[in-house]
DNA sequence: TACCGATATATACGCGAATACACAACGAAA
DNA sequence: TTTCGTTGTGTATTCGCGTATATATCGGTA
């Protein structure tokens, strides 16, 4: 059985800026509170994941992610209303090309 | 500058079988006659574009792509109907998918 | 039957990316 | 001022993948 599968992502002079990897990782931030508890649940690198972060926050006008050192508990990270909205207008787009594909199942009765 | 990109691409039992690189290098055999020249062109080693080409033809009921061995020029390759086919749905819906895109401007608005 | 150019196939190699690891820095609270 | 868990950062090592290399195979033609 043949699917058709896609992906898209939003790029800045060529370099990757926000796709399906940042996504979930924005997401998991969202739920934990924790970069470090984010990236291990998604199975990345702490490191991976940090870098990533700093990519987003340092191209972007808006911060998407707030991380906080210290403290009694140690810090933590939080998201920014900016974050929320870009991630609900990224599912929205995925959602449209998604309804797209449905109706478009001309290649797949070609490919048997 | 930012701006949104895309892939698709079909899969069959989770296993890639026809995407961007696939469909450029059929479209290059079509052109040259070759399937070591098509490989050459488009920067791809022999052995990949050989195993690629035993992918499309050993999991389709129909043929992509007859390669020809020994004769006075060494062999060939020529591309079937099928692939012609195929190819013209796979350009369809890449236009389909584009064509969305160019209407969806909600992300880029957001990502600033 | 020798030649030629392209297909056919296995093996060896090298490079870059990803990851694992180690440890320093931080700051609020007790 | 000690404790704590997280962020922050560099370094080392492993791993996967593409690629290079080498060689066999094929069959029409001269």
């Amino acid at each position: 059985m043949k699917k058709i599968k896609f992906k898209c992502w939003v790029e800045e002079e060529g370099e990757k800026f926000y796709g399906p990897g940042p996504h979930q990782l924005v997401k998991s931030i969202q739920e934990e509170g924790s970069l470090s508890k984010a990236a291990g649940q998604m199975n990345m690198s702490y490191k991976k994941a940090w870098d990533l972060v700093q990519r987003l926050n340092n191209n972007s006008e808006e911060a998407w992610v707030i991380l906080k050192k210290g403290g009694q508990h140690g810090g933590g990270a939080e998201i920014t209303p900016h974050a929320i909205k870009a991630m609900q207008e990224y599912e929205k787009l995925q959602q449209k090309i998604s309804e797209l594909l449905q109706q478009q199942e001309d290649l797949i009765k070609v490919l048997k």
